[in-house]
RNA sequence: UGGGCUGUCGCCAAGCGGUAAGGCACUGGAUUUUGAUUCCAGCAUUCCCAGGUUCGAAUCCUGGCAGCCCAGCCA
C-alpha cells in the first residue's frame, strides 16, 4: 500500500517553495518557466526539467512560460523552436500567454547594458578572445585587469553606441562587466556581457549587430517575466553570483531566486545536444525523430506516451546529486502505461506455416477476442481461423529443454483464444530448418480445456489468409556501453553504437484488425512487446509497426 | 594545488537529533488461454571514512577521502 505523501516525494524544490508561500516572498506567487536555446530537439533531460518547471506551476497554481533563450542566431533556427513548441504541448503541457524570446527583450537588454555603463560596471574590451584568456588567468592564479578597463564612461557609451552602429567587425571588441579579475568564481573575472555577430536573427532580423550573452540575458529575462523560482541545473551554480550580480545593478521589477538540480542522466544513452545532433548529421540514426533517439520526437515515434514520460520524471525525482538513472525505469514506466491502455493484437514475427490436417479444406470460422483482458470497455477484435496458419520460428522446437513449454513433436498447444493443436510432424527445408509444421487440432477445445491432459502452452498465431502483411521494426538501444560518451575505455561515443539498434523484419503476419492501426495508439503485440504504427513511413497498403518495447521475458532470463 | 557542488541498498530516492520510507532491478511462491499483467513474500543492524558532542547521530561538530562542474566573444 502506497501512501499518499510517496507519490509525490517532498523534493527540495517543491520544499522551498512551500516555504515561500509560506513567508509570503513572492506576495504568494510562483511563476516558473523552461528556457530552452532553439539550438536542437528537445531530449529526456528537457522532459524532466519541463516536467518539473511546469508541474510546479500548475501544482501551486501559478503559471510557467515557455522563453527560447535565443541570443545565439548562428547556432538557431525556426525549426527548433516549431519542434520545441510541439514537444511541450504533446508533452501535456501549456504555457502562459504567449510563447517568449529573450530576443524580445534586447532593446530593454541594451539599455540596461547602458546604465550599467553609466555606473562605471561594463567596459568596452579590445582584447581579442587570446588575449582575453591569457588576461583571464586560470583556476589557481588571478586574472589580470584588461588595459581597457579604465575607460572613461563617455568613451565607453560612444564605443558601445558604435557597437550597435555595426562600426566594428565580429570580435574587434566586447561589452564587459566590471567585477573582479581576482574572484575565485572564474564567471566573475569581468565576464563578457555583449559580442557583435554580424549576421540576421531568426526572430530580429537584421535588427541587431551585438547580441547579448547568456548570463547577461537570462537573469534580467527571467526578472522581467517576474519570474519567481527561476530553476536550471547544476552547471549553473557558479553562475548564480553573476545572475545576482547583475539584478542587483538594475532597476529590474524583481529578483528571481535560481535553484539548481541535477540534470537527468540515463544509461545506455548520451543526452548532449551537440552529440545527438552529430548522430543525426552524419547520419547513424534517421533524423532528429528517429524511434531510437532519446529526444522527445523520437520517443513519440517510438511510441512513449505523454503520461509515461511524465510518471518517469516523477520517479526519478529531483535533487542535486550527480547520479545515472537506469533507462529500466523508463522502459517500465512505458510498460506499466501500455499494459494498462493498449489495446491486445496477434503478430506473428518470423512466420512458420501451420497446416491443420483435420480441418475441413475451405472452411474458416470467425473468432472474437476481447482487446484486452482486464478492459472490456476496449471491446472485441475479429479474428478469422482457418486450416492454414502461422505461428513464430522460435514457439517451435524439435529437441526442446524440458521446461519448455510451446510447441514440440508429437507435443500440444493452445493457439490463443482458438484451439489446442498437437504437432505431427515437420517438414524441413535442404538445410534441415523447419518450413512446415503438419498438426491436428482438437475440436473440442475452443473456449475450454480438454478433459483428462493439461496444455501449458499458449502461442500466438494468424491465419494465412485473413492477414496483413507487415513490416515491424525492432528497436534495441541505440548504444551497447552504460556510458557511451564517458570515454572511459579509449573509445568515442560512436564506437558503442549497437548494431542491432535497429532490425527491420519483412512479412511480418498481423490480424486484419490492425488495419485501423493509427500512429496515435499503441498496440500490445500479445507475447511480443507494445507497438505503434510509424508515423512516417506506414502507407495503408505498406503498413509499417515499431517496437515500443518488449514485454518482460523471464523465459529468456531462464534460457541464458 | 582556486572556487562551487555531491556522497543513504546494484540504480533512483525519502529522511531535517528519537532508533533506515518508497520505486526500479533482483530472488522465491500463488493465480493466469500473453513464460505478460496481478498478487504475496524476501531484499541496508546501517547511511563515504575517522574522530567528537549527546541518554540517543544518516541527521550536529572536526578532520579526511571520493566523484562532478568551472579558465567560450556557447547556453
Amino acid at each position: 500500500m502506497t501512501k499518499p505523501e510517496n507519490v509525490a516525494p517532498e523534493h527540495f524544490i517543491r520544499q522551498i517553495i512551500k516555504q515561500d508561500l509560506a513567508s509570503g516572498k513572492h506576495q504568494g506567487r510562483v511563476a516558473t518557466r523552461f528556457p530552452p536555446e532553439p539550438n536542437g530537439y528537445l531530449h529526456i533531460g528537457h522532459a524532466k526539467s519541463i516536467c518539473l518547471n511546469f508541474g510546479l506551476a500548475q501544482e501551486f497554481s501559478g503559471t510557467c512560460n515557455l522563453r527560447f533563450d535565443d541570443t545565439n542566431p548562428e547556432k538557431e533556427n525556426q525549426e527548433y523552436i516549431d519542434s520545441i513548441e510541439r514537444d511541450v504541448r504533446w508533452l501535456g503541457f501549456s504555457w502562459s500567454g504567449d510563447v517568449r524570446h529573450a530576443s524580445d527583450y534586447f532593446l530593454q537588454l541594451y539599455e540596461y547594458a547602458v546604465e550599467l555603463i553609466r555606473q562605471g560596471k561594463a567596459y568596452v574590451d579590445h582584447l581579442n578572445a587570446e588575449q582575453m584568456r591569457e588576461y583571464r588567468g586560470t583556476l589557481t592564479e588571478a586574472g589580470r585587469n584588461s588595459p581597457f578597463r579604465d575607460r572613461g564612461v563617455e568613451e565607453n557609451l560612444a564605443l558601445f553606441e558604435q557597437m550597435r552602429a555595426g562600426a566594428f567587425d565580429d570580435g574587434e571588441c566586447v561589452l564587459r562587466a566590471k567585477i573582479d579579475m581576482s574572484s575565485p568564481n572564474i564567471n566573475m573575472r569581468d565576464p563578457v556581457i555583449y559580442r557583435i555577430r554580424k549576421v540576421d536573427h531568426h526572430q530580429t532580423g537584421n535588427e541587431w549587430q551585438i547580441y547579448p550573452m547568456y548570463d547577461y540575458t537570462h537573469c534580467i529575462s527571467d526578472a522581467l517575466e517576474e519570474i519567481t523560482h527561476s530553476i536550471c541545473t547544476l552547471e549553473f551554480e557558479d553562475h548564480r553570483p553573476l545572475y545576482d550580480w547583475v539584478l542587483d545593478q538594475l532597476p529590474v521589477p524583481c529578483h528571481p531566486q535560481q535553484i539548481e538540480f541535477s540534470r537527468l542522466n540515463l544509461n545506455y544513452t548520451v543526452t548532449s545536444k551537440r552529440k545527438l545532433k552529430q548522430l543525426v548529421d552524419e547520419g547513424h540514426v534517421n533524423g532528429w525523430d528517429d524511434p531510437r533517439m532519446p529526444t522527445i520526437a523520437g520517443m513519440r515515434r517510438r511510441g512513449y506516451t505523454p503520461s509515461a514520460l511524465r510518471q518517469f520524471c516523477e520517479m526519478i525525482g529531483v535533487t542535486k546529486s550527480p547520479g545515472v538513472v537506469d533507462v529500466g525505469m523508463l522502459e517500465f514506466a512505458i510498460r506499466d502505461d501500455l499494459d494498462r491502455n493498449a489495446p491486445r493484437a496477434m503478430c506473428v514475427l518470423r512466420p512458420l506455416r501451420v497446416v491443420l490436417e483435420n480441418y475441413p479444406e475451405s472452411s474458416s470460422e470467425e473468432l472474437w477476442l476481447s482487446a484486452h483482458p482486464k478492459d472490456e470497455s476496449l471491446g472485441k477484435r475479429r479474428l478469422v481461423f482457418e486450416r492454414e496458419l502461422f505461428i513464430d520460428q522460435s514457439d517451435f522446437m524439435e529437441n526442446p529443454p524440458s521446461d519448455f513449454k510451446r510447441l514440440t513433436v508429437g507435443g500440444e498447444v493452445r493457439l490463443r483464444g482458438g484451439y489446442i493443436i498437437k504437432c505431427e510432424r515437420v517438414i524441413k527445408d535442404g538445410q534441415g530448418v523447419p518450413i512446415e509444421l503438419r498438426c491436428s487440432y482438437d475440436p473440442e477445445t475452443l473456449g475450454k480445456n480438454p478433459v483428462g491432459r493439461k496444455v501449458k502452452g499458449v502461442i500466438h498465431w494468424a491465419s494465412a489468409n485473413h492477414s496483413l502483411k507487415v513490416q515491424v521494426r525492432l528497436y534495441n538501444r541505440l548504444f551497447n556501453h552504460t556510458s557511451p560518451d564517458s570515454g572511459e575505455d579509449g573509445k568515442h561515443f560512436l564506437e558503442h553504437i549497437n548494431p542491432e539498434s535497429l532490425v527491420v523484419l519483412e512479412g511480418c503476419v498481423a490480424e486484419p484488425g490492425l488495419v485501423q492501426a493509427s500512429d496515435a495508439l499503441a498496440y500490445q503485440f500479445e507475447r511480443e512487446g507494445y507497438f505503434v504504427l510509424d508515423a512516417k513511413d506506414s502507407s495503408s497498403d505498406a503498413l509499417v509497426f515499431n517496437r515500443t518495447v518488449e514485454l518482460r521475458d523471464s523465459w529468456a532470463k531462464v534460457q541464458k
